[in-house]
DNA sequence: TAATTCGCTAGACCGA
DNA sequence: TCGGTCTAGCGAA
C-alpha cells in the first residue's frame, strides 16, 4: 500500500485474532480511497504495590505476561514507582489481574481499551488526519462518505417479530452523500426513486449491494440500535441470508446493555444512531420538543415538516392504501435522518476528537462519560495514572453524601422597570480554574494552608501544581473564548463557520458538565469536597457582587446562582451598570468575569401561590423589541395544558408590552367563558407527563398514572420513560378518575371546571394579583350566571 | 446505570 | 371536610 494522508473514520481491534492484539485503523484517504491499517499492539496496564521490586519479579513469572518493568508515574499528587505490565493478548488481562490481586498488587487502567491507548500513544484522534506511513497526526480535510437507511416492516396490531413470516420488510430507503435517494420495494409504485424488486430477500440483497458499492464511512439510522439493524439482521437470518456490512465482511454486531438496550456496531464504519444523539441533546436542553419521534424532532431542529404515518397504519397502507404516500414516507424518513445527522455530526466530530473516542462511542455517551474520557486522555499526557472506577458500595456511600448548592435571592415581587441582567461567564468552570479545585489539590498534605486557596466552607486547595481538572478546563475555556471571538468576526456562510461553531459548542458541553461530574457518585475523579467548595465560592462571589452593586447605588431585585438583576434608578443608565461591571471584573480572580446578559424595559416577579411570599425562579421580562422572556412559569412547562399556557403568555404580553391589565382581565374572562361553553379543541387540553417508573411502583396514583393504567387495560403499551398525554374528562369523581389518555377522548369531552379552576386561573391569577386584581374580578360575568340572571 | 442542587406546584393521602 | 404532609414531576441555573 502506498503511503498517503487521510482521516481516521473508525478504529477497532480484530476480535477474530486470538494470538495477537491487532489494532485496525480505517482511513478515508485524501484521494477518496479506503485503507485498513493493521498494527500489532501490546496491551498494558499498571500495578501499584507497596514493594514494587518484589512484585515485579512475581509478575514476570505469570503466564501471558510479556514484560513487567518499574516506571515513574504520578499517582494522585505523588510521583511513584509503579509497575507497567505488558501482556501478550487482551484475553489474558482478567486472569493476570486476579493473580496480581492475590499478591496484594492493585491494577490500574486495565479497563481502558486498547484502541484508545493506541491513539494516545500516537497522538491521533478519531476523525482527525493521519499520515499512514508514519502513523502520525496531520492536518487534512477529507469528507467522509455518509449514508442513511430506514426500513418499513409489515405488522398488524402487534410489534413485528423477525421470525414471524408475515412481518416482512416491505420497503427500505437509502440516502447518501453521493446523491443517491432510493426506495426499494416489491410493488410497482409511481415514483421515480423507487427500485422494484421481486422478493423481500431481494430488498435485503439490494441493501447489501449499496453498502458494498457506496462503502459509507458513517451509517446513520433513527433508532437503528434498537430496531432497524437488529431486525434486519434477524430477518436476513430467517430468510437464510447474511448482511455482511462490516468492512471486514462481518455482520453488524449487537451488544446488549444492562437495561436491555442495544448498541449495533458495523466493523470499519461508524454506525451513528441519530436518535441517541437526539435523546442526549434533549436531556441537556439543546432540543426542546415534547416528543422525540423523527417527525417532531425534524421540525423542532430544522423547522421542516415531513409525512407521518403511524406504525399501526403502515400495514393497511401497504395492502390497500396509497403506496406512493408510503414510499414518500419511507424516503423522507431517511432524508430526515440524514439531514439531522448532518446537523449534529460536526459537533460530534469535535467531541470525538476531544475525548479521543470513535464516533459510535461519543454519540452514545452521557455527559459524565464525555468529561471522563477528556480527563483520561489528559491524564495520559501528564503521566498520571487514571483512578479506578468506584465499587458499588462506594457508589452507594457517595450517594448518601449531599452538599449545599447555589444561592438564589428572594426577589421583590411585582412589576419592575429598566432591568439590567449581569451574569458570570462560565461561573463554575472559572471558579475551578482560579482556585485550582481538583481532587488531588483538595486538602492535600503536601502544601500548607498559606500556599492554598481556602474556600468559604474551609476546604483548601494547593495553588501548585495545576490540577488535572483545572488544567483541562483552562484549555477548554481558552479555546472556546478564542473560537467565539473568531466566530463573531466571521461570515456565517464561510465554510469554516459551522465546524468552528460546533467545536465551541462541544467545548461548552464538556466544560458545563465538569462541575456536576465532580459530584457524580460513579466518577473516577469524584470529589465531594471539590463540588462543595465550588458552590461555596459561587455563593460567596454572587453575594459579593450584589453587595457591591448596592454600594454603587444600584437596587438588586433578584439573582440566581450566577446572575444579578439590577434595577436602574431614575438617574442611572445602562452605561453606569456596564461601568460597574468593568469595576467588578478588575477585582475578580481570573478568568472569572461578569458578562452583560441583557437589558429589559419591564419585568414581573411573582409570589408563591399558597404562601403568598416571593417566588424564586418564576418571572417574565420584556426587552426593547417587545420580545418576552418567560422563565419558570407554567408557560414553559410541558405538564400544563396548552390553553393555560397560551392564556398566560397573552396576559403577560398585555401587561408587560401594553401595560393594560384591564384588557388582560377581559381576555381571561372571555377564555373562561369559552372553556365553559365547551369550545376548546382537544389538542389544547392535553397535559403531558413522563412515566418515570413501572406503574405498579407508584405510591401515589396521580392523574398520569391513573390514565396510563386505564390505557394499559385497553392494550396500550406503557413503559418507563414514555411521555403520555392525558385529558381531564367529565366522567369520574377525583381528578385521577377523570384522567384519560388523549387518544381515547372525544372532542368536547372535558371537564370545564377543572380547566378553569386548575389550569387557567392558577396560570394567570398570580400575575394579576401582583397588579391588584383578585379572583373575584375574574369570576364576575365570566360565563357563570349570577343569581340576577334568573330573576 | 451513568452531571449537580435549588425551588415550585399539584394532587393524593391521611388523620383529626 | 379540612389542613398538613408526602410523592412526583419539571424547570432554573
Amino acid at each position: 500500500m502506498l503511503p498517503m494522508r487521510g482521516v481516521i473514520v473508525d478504529v477497532d481491534h480484530d476480535l477474530g485474532n486470538r494470538e495477537q492484539t491487532i489494532i485496525r485503523l480505517y482511513v478515508r484517504g485524501e484521494d477518496g480511497s479506503v485503507h485498513v491499517i493493521r498494527k500489532e499492539y501490546t496491551p498494558y496496564f499498571y500495578v501499584l504495590s507497596e514493594n514494587p521490586e518484589d512484585t515485579v519479579q512475581k509478575i514476570r513469572e505469570l503466564s501471558g505476561v510479556k514484560s513487567a518493568e518499574i516506571v515513574e508515574r504520578f499517582v494522585r499528587w505523588e510521583k511513584k514507582r509503579v509497575i507497567l505490565v505488558r501482556v501478550a493478548h487482551q484475553k489474558y488481562i482478567n486472569r493476570i489481574r486476579e493473580k496480581i490481586k492475590e499478591m496484594g498488587g492493585e491494577c490500574r487502567e486495565h479497563d481502558i481499551n486498547v484502541e484508545r491507548k493506541f491513539l494516545y500513544e500516537h497522538g491521533l484522534e478519531p476523525l482527525g488526519g493521519i499520515d499512514t506511513e508514519t502513523l502520525s497526526p496531520v492536518e487534512t480535510r477529507v469528507e467522509p462518505v455518509i449514508a442513511a437507511f430506514d426500513l418499513e416492516v409489515y405488522a398488524k396490531d402487534r410489534m413485528p417479530e423477525p421470525d414471524r413470516p408475515e412481518n416482512e420488510i416491505i420497503m427500505a430507503s437509502w440516502v447518501d452523500s453521493t446523491g443517491r435517494r432510493v426506495v426499494i420495494t416489491t410493488k410497482d409504485i409511481e415514483r421515480d426513486y423507487v427500485v422494484k424488486v421481486e422478493t423481500e430477500a431481494q430488498i435485503i440483497s439490494e441493501l447489501n449491494r449499496l453498502m458494498r458499492e457506496v462503502d459509507p464511512d458513517i451509517v446513520l439510522t433513527y433508532n437503528g440500535d434498537n430496531f432497524d439493524l437488529p431486525y434486519l439482521r434477524e430477518r436476513a437470518r430467517f430468510l437464510g441470508m447474511r448482511i455482511p456490512w462490516g468492512r471486514d465482511g462481518s455482520e453488524p454486531r449487537i451488544r446488549r446493555g444492562p437495561t436491555g438496550n442495544t448498541t449495533v456496531d458495523i466493523a470499519g464504519r461508524a454506525h451513528v444512531d441519530v436518535f441517541q444523539i437526539v435523546q442526549f441533546m434533549a436531556g441537556i436542553g439543546a432540543i426542546n420538543s415534547i416528543h422525540l419521534d423523527l417527525e417532531s424532532v425534524y421540525e423542532a431542529v430544522l423547522g421542516k415538516k415531513k409525512v407521518k404515518i403511524k406504525h399501526m397504519d403502515i400495514a393497511d397502507q401497504w395492502r390497500s392504501g396509497d403506496l406512493g404516500l408510503l414510499a414518500d414516507y419511507n424516503l423522507q424518513d431517511s432524508i430526515a435522518c440524514y439531514e439531522l445527522g448532518m446537523e449534529f455530526l460536526p459537533l460530534y466530530v469535535e467531541l470525538s476528537r476531544i475525548t479521543v473516542s470513535p464516533l459510535p462511542n461519543t454519540t452514545r455517551m452521557s455527559a459524565s462519560q464525555l468529561v471522563e474520557w477528556t480527563l483520561i486522555r489528559r491524564a495520559f499526557k501528564m503521566g498520571k495514572v487514571v483512578p479506578r472506577k468506584p465499587r458499588e458500595e462506594e457508589v452507594r456511600a457517595r450517594m448518601m453524601e449531599t452538599y449545599q448548592g447555589a444561592f438564589v435571592k428572594e426577589p421583590v415581587p411585582g412589576l419592575h422597570e429598566r432591568i439590567v441582567v449581569l451574569d458570570f461567564r462560565s461561573l463554575y468552570p472559572t471558579i475551578i480554574i482560579s482556585h485550582n479545585v481538583d481532587p488531588d489539590t483538595a486538602n492535600a498534605p503536601y502544601c500548607s494552608r498559606e500556599n492554598a486557596y481556602v474556600s468559604p466552607v474551609g476546604h483548601y486547595f494547593c495553588k501548585e501544581p495545576k490540577g488535572l481538572i483545572p488544567g483541562m478546563l483552562e484549555e477548554v475555556l481558552e479555546l472556546r473564548f478564542a473560537l467565539k471571538d473568531k466566530l463573531k468576526k466571521m461570515d456565517k456562510d464561510d465554510p469554516d463557520y459551522k465546524p468552528l461553531y460546533a467545536k465551541q459548542k462541544a467545548l461548552k458541553i464538556v466544560a458545563n458538565a465538569t462541575y456536576g461530574y465532580l459530584g457524580f457518585a460513579r466518577a473516577r475523579w469524584y470529589c465531594k469536597v471539590c463540588a462543595e467548595a465550588v458552590t461555596a465560592w459561587a455563593r460567596h462571589y454572587i453575594k459579593k457582587v450584589m453587595k457591591w452593586a448596592e454600594e454603587h447605588g444600584f437596587t438588586v431585585i433578584y439573582g440566581d446562582t450566577d446572575s444579578v438583576f439590577i434595577k436602574l434608578g431614575e438617574d442611572q443608565t445602562l452605561e453606569d451598570a456596564l461601568a460597574f461591571m468593568g469595576w467588578v471584573n478588575e477585582r475578580l480572580p481570573k478568568p472569572m468575569a461578569l458578562d452583560f446578559d441583557g437589558y429589559y424595559v419591564r419585568g414581573i416577579f411573582l409570589s408563591k401561590r399558597r404562601s403568598g411570599k416571593a417566588a424564586k425562579k418564576k418571572y417574565a421580562l420584556i426587552d426593547k423589541k417587545g420580545r418576552l422572556k418567560i422563565t419558570g412559569l407554567e408557560y414553559v412547562r410541558r405538564d400544563w395544558a396548552e390553553i393555560a399556557k397560551e392564556v398566560q403568555a397573552k396576559v403577560l404580553e398585555y401587561v408587560l408590552k401594553e401595560g393594560d391589565v384591564k384588557k388582560a382581565v377581559d381576555y381571561v374572562k372571555r377564555v373562561i367563558a369559552d372553556v365553559r361553553a365547551g369550545k376548546i379543541p382537544k389538542e389544547k387540553l392535553i397535559i403531558y407527563t413522563q412515566i418515570q417508573k413501572e406503574l405498579d411502583r407508584y405510591a401515589a396514583r396521580g392523574p398520569h398514572v391513573a390514565a396510563a393504567l386505564k390505557a394499559m387495560k385497553r392494550g396500550v403499551h406503557i413503559e418507563p420513560g414514555m411521555i403520555i398525554g392525558y385529558i381531564i374528562t367529565k366522567r369520574g369523581s377525583s381528578i385521577s378518575d377523570k384522567a384519560e389518555l388523549a387518544q381515547f377522548v372525544r372532542e368536547g369531552d372535558y371537564d370545564p371546571e377543572y380547566y378553569v379552576e386548575h389550569q387557567i386561573i392558577p396560570a394567570v391569577l398570580p400575575i394579576l394579583e401582583e397588579l391588584g386584581y383578585d379572583e373575584r374580578a375574574l369570576k364576575q360575568d365570566a360565563g357563570q350566571r349570577s343569581i340576577f340572571d334568573f330573576t
